[in-house]
RNA sequence: GGAGAGGUGGCUGAGUGGUUGAAAGCGGCGGUCUUGAAAACCGUUAUUCCGAGCGAUCGGGAUCUAGAGUUCAAAUCUCUACCUCUCCGCCA
């Protein structure tokens, strides 16, 4: 959420960087309006109020003297009912406005391309990508062929672009969460968090899936709860309603998590194998920062997630999103992407994001000096350290070998009993 | 699932209709004392909105889980939701 105050006093910028990024239709003048009439009959309710407390001291006074109250009573009856009046007007503008503001996205950062995703501006490229003197496989058919996901009985146990990882591949899933994690643990400083994978509407609001995205969420019915997209939703909420002490931040914290996403829209797209799937698992990376810590906490977490994909030997790029590509709740907003010679694709394997304020100021979360200053909005910021089906995939496709089996990456085999291949 | 109890400031905990943003204690912060620390003593101690001012600040409003209601007036009464606890049942 944006800072009323901002777009009230920066109303062109604000605006300019909407247009910015695209697709986004806000009418600021009319928003402004009702802020304006808000804020009239806010000055007015509290005469109103301070008028109404007036007289109510009064009447405890007439009851202490033994004295009729009845005037004054009468007086604040009328009081009371202008109130009545007053109040409600102003709470349905209080709505409006929140409503309006809850649904423009964050502004983009002064160093974001402006323009569509083609404008995505690639800022490195690392590792080299493997050559073979065989055709490649994908890795929906190495998976097929190693017996390492089935993904026929997924669909017949739950529905189409689910999967069951078996044997093998159960392992390699294994394998991968437990070496992403203690690699954040144990060498980045992040704190490991196991949250549940359900979380109610607040918290979907929090991190800025809701409104705008409901649609796009699994949701429980009867309880109102919903599967989590990302592991970033119950982290970032842990601290929503609080206010942080500054000497504790950065906080950092690493987690893994089944994210659910219903992906409503995109049938058609990536439908074989593990590139688009309702279920994956990923380790999500989440810190609270201090405002003018963001930017260089940002390029830090980018760094703890190409770590992942250094030691496991993947080749990758690193992309920075232009305007038009961000997402909603994103100032600013790297991705990762692996490479994977079967498919010759470049996979999205994280996404590293920082939010400035603007989650935390839909979530409440702030911080707070010794010094007694006023608390301030704390900076979001999260990545994936990384997304697992699709680094799967890449890795099956780059460490394929003309018999049919994986080689495993070094880093990987102490989480597999100490074997050099799969299959 | 059944029965009951309860949700007050960072914490413990008073408060059952009218100067209660809220006693007291603890904790925190500042100070006195001390070589330093502890103890003792003194002071201070939430968040948020509107308005005025360049600003330190000042004036006012709101907030006792949330929402609705009763009333001239609600932390206090009623209802609903959420959450917590206890007992019973069920259960990985």
């Amino acid at each position: 959420m944006l800072d009323l105050k901002l777009i009230r006093e920066h109303n062109k910028a604000v605006r300019s960087a909407l247009v910015a990024r695209g697709g986004y239709t806000v009418d600021i003048d009319s928003l402004m309006d009702m802020d304006q009439k808000r804020r009239k009959l806010l000055t007015k309710l509290d005469e109103l109020r301070e008028k109404k407390n007036i007289a109510n001291d009064e009447i405890s006074q007439c009851l202490k003297e033994k004295k009729d109250p009845k005037p004054k009573i009468d007086a604040m009856k009328d009081i009371s009912a202008q109130i009545g009046i007053l109040e409600p007007e102003i709470k349905t503008l209080d709505a409006e406005i929140e409503s309006i503001l809850m649904r423009i996205p964050n502004l983009p950062h002064i160093s974001v391309p402006v323009g569509s995703p083609e404008k995505n501006k690639e800022v490195r490229r690392v590792g080299e990508a493997p050559t073979f003197d065989f055709k490649p496989k994908t890795h929906f058919e190495i998976a097929e062929s190693l017996d390492m996901i089935d993904f026929k009985r997924a669909s017949k146990i739950t529905g189409s672009n689910f999967i069951v990882y078996k044997g093998a591949g159960a392992r390699l899933e294994r394998a991968l969460l437990n070496f992403m994690l203690d690699l954040h643990t144990q060498h980045h400083g992040y704190l490991e968090i196991f949250p549940p994978f359900l979380v109610n509407r607040a918290s979907m609001t929090g991190t800025g899936q809701l409104p705008k995205m409901e649609e796009d969420m699994y949701r429980v019915q009867d309880e109102d709860l919903f599967l989590i997209p990302t592991a970033e939703v119950p982290v970032t909420n842990l601290h929503r309603d609080e206010i942080l002490k500054e000497e504790d931040l950065p906080i950092c914290y690493a987690a893994y998590t089944a994210c659910f996403r219903r992906e409503a829209g995109s049938y058609g797209k990536d439908t074989r194998g593990l590139l688009r799937v309702h279920q994956f698992d990923k380790v999500e990376l989440v810190k609270f920062v201090k405002p003018e810590e963001s930017y260089e906490e940002l390029e830090k977490l980018v760094g703890h997630a190409e770590k992942v994909l250094q030691l496991l030997g993947l080749p990758y790029r690193v992309l920075m999103l232009a305007t038009g590509d961000l997402s909603f709740a994103a100032a600013k907003c790297y991705d990762l992407e692996a490479y994977a010679v079967g498919l010759d694709k470049w996979l999205e394997v994280s996404s590293c994001s920082n939010f400035e304020d603007f989650q935390a100021r839909r979530a409440n979360i702030k911080f707070k000096g010794k010094d007694g200053a006023k608390p301030a909005c704390v900076h979001t910021l999260n990545g994936s350290g990384v997304a697992l089906a699709r680094t799967m995939a890449a890795i099956l496709e780059n460490y394929q070998t003309k018999d049919g089996t994986i080689v495993i990456p070094q880093v990987l085999r102490p989480y597999l009993a100490g074997e050099d291949h799969l299959g």
